[in-house]
DNA sequence: GTCTATATCAGGATAGAC
DNA sequence: GTCTATCCTGATATAGAC
């Protein structure tokens, strides 16, 4: 494998300054000290700041997004899979690479920006509520239950257990949120009794 | 009423400005612009941005605090204080005032600017979980729920919603998590059959 | 307390040689 | 494609008069 090249090495770096510190905060200066390379071939690569930040926002969009949608569309049962969607691995303190984003206020602003992240929330949330509609079909869940809903609710419990860790600085609040809302999908499984057993806390990243 | 003096303005704009953009992104000069207050009188009060942007967080918190914690230590069914604060009308698309703060580079990683967003949320997150704790006591919700975990799940999904809603550019996501967790929580009520009926999404703020 | 003027530095980009 | 030099503006203050 060659040696990254320029372009590629400024998407890496302009990639992590925005997961670490936005958009708006990143400065070209700090991409151009981060990743070793020069004014100039910076501009001749990108001609602006913001087409860097368009081409690094993808990249975390193609970062996250096939992780997700392999586990929602792979075989299995239905509340396995839900259950494995809650339980992935991730760093509570740093936030998440692209939902940050919608707190960025030049982001949220610019819809060319703002569409690679609508793009990846949208394919995550249908996956999701496919998923969802699955196991209320096969009865896993409750009939009258909204797969809808449900498949916001459990993005929103990720991207909202985010916010409760860094206010906290304390990656546990991320992990409890994630568990409340596997205890609570337990309760609406057909059949279950009151005792239904709760789940451990997530370990670890 | 005595007309608000400067210092007064220089937080409600702030305040106001922090909430549309966070704190990073709010420069010295668009507070003066805003608010009409000169230069010197600006730094007469507030030695740097930083001084004045923990005054206006506080206020952002006082501002937000008092409704969910008397709604939640109002007298009542706990499952329908649960609902009510699963129901505040909100602006999906604004985001959360204190929240949001999280998001920002400068505010998560100065603890000055950190801890009235934690305490914040510390105070809503301990009202919730005596409220659910009260529920599952009087036998409202399921035995063997964890009262920790469906507190930080309820604050995770209001605060998830936003991000949603702005990634969408649609409030219904914000509304659709809300309703996902209420009837989820209903599915986790004692008695409950498998046909318990779901509730209307919520409507406009 | 408020005003106007000034200072310093970083952000964001352009120019033109190699 | 990459480098160095340069440019203009805005962010964040400070100075000192009124």
């Amino acid at each position: 494998m060659a040696v990254m090249d320029s372009r590629e090495r400024l998407i890496e770096t302009m990639s992590e300054l925005m997961w670490e510190r936005g958009y708006a905060a990143t400065s070209p200066r700090e991409v151009r000290e981060r990743s070793g390379i020069g004014q100039g071939s910076m501009y001749h690569h990108f001609p602006s700041k913001r087409d860097l930040a368009l081409a690094a926002l993808q990249r975390n969009c193609d970062d996250l997004l096939p992780a997700s949608e392999e586990l929602l569309t792979a075989d299995g049962e239905p509340l396995d899979k839900l259950t494995r969607y809650l339980s992935q691995p991730k760093d509570a303190l740093k936030g998440c690479k692209v939902g940050r984003m919608t707190q960025d206020p030049l982001v949220a602003a610019d819809p060319v920006l703002l569409a690679p992240v609508a793009n990846a929330f949208e394919r995550v949330h249908q996956a999701l509520a496919r998923v969802v509609r699955e196991a209320i079909d096969t009865g896993a869940l409750n009939a009258g239950l909204d797969p809808e809903r449900l498949a916001y609710l459990l993005t929103a419990t990720i991207q909202g257990g985010y916010v409760l860790a860094i206010a906290h600085q304390d990656r546990r609040p991320f992990d409890q949120a994630r568990a409340g809302a596997l205890d609570l999908l337990r309760a609406a499984t057909t059949g279950s009794g009151a005792a239904e057993q709760s789940v451990p806390a997530n370990k670890e990243e």
